[in-house]
DNA sequence: GTATCAGGTGGGAAAAAGTGGGAAATCTGT
DNA sequence: ACAGATTTCCCACTTTTTCCCACCTGATAC
């Protein structure tokens, strides 16, 4: 389980340590979304796998004509990316993640039971 | 049953002796929370699971999907940490729980039925 | 009264975590 | 194909955390 908070730094280079607590548990690979409210979500891949099954059985099979639905499931799939971890344990942010959430210098990472958030730190 | 009230030293590292007569119930590891009021709870990680299988327990697979449940997961999780407790009995308190409960010097350890509670001993 | 023991406190040294940056490899556009 | 830019990989420095040992104190026994 994920739990407790860490305050790091984004270099200039968009990379950000996983906190150490938060590595094993998290593997070599993990999936980056935007998350809801102004924060990102990081998912391990089986998380994600179990995450992105249940959003998809949302739908019905008229899905595609629901207008908030379509969006929804745009947003989350179309802006996830998988990312992988370097030797040692940091997490490169892709830039369109990164000015969702208007980052500057220091990010707290957020254990959340199955996830980690990221938020800017002000 | 954990019973009585202890006062020890918080040290520089922030460190806790946890009282000698918790040890053995409280065991290798442990959860610390905010407790209500200003006091942190140490939970045993099987009185954890089970706390937190209670009050998360309302949460359906997707509660990432509700803002309520949202702010609350974060809130419960992201303010937890698990510790270990060092070869004599002590337990490291993160920052940001110690704010919490403004510790200058001097705790009481306070044994609650199944947990520990913290608080200033001004 | 003194020795012994257990619990509690403090601190130094070693190890790990976090940060920064250079060089090699890859990609892009002309 | 080449020059320049970007990305990836790796190494090194600094800070923080962890581990371990030693000391102090109060209680108990002799």
């Amino acid at each position: 389980m994920l739990i407790g908070e860490y305050i790091h730094t984004i270099d200039e280079k968009n990379r950000i340590s996983m906190p150490a607590k938060f590595r094993k548990e998290m593997g070599k690979k993990v999936i980056i979304t935007p998350g809801l409210d102004s924060c990102l979500f990081i998912f391990t891949i089986k998380e994600w796998v179990k995450v992105s099954k249940r959003l998809s059985g949302l739908n019905n099979d008229l899905s595609f004509l629901k207008a908030d639905q379509r969006n929804f499931n745009r947003y989350m799939f179309g802006r996830a990316a998988e990312v992988e971890l370097d030797s040692i344990g940091r997490i490169l942010i892709p830039d369109f993640l990164k000015d969702r959430i208007g980052i500057k210098d220091k990010v707290a990472l957020i254990g959340v039971e199955e996830r980690v958030e990221v938020w800017n730190d002000k």
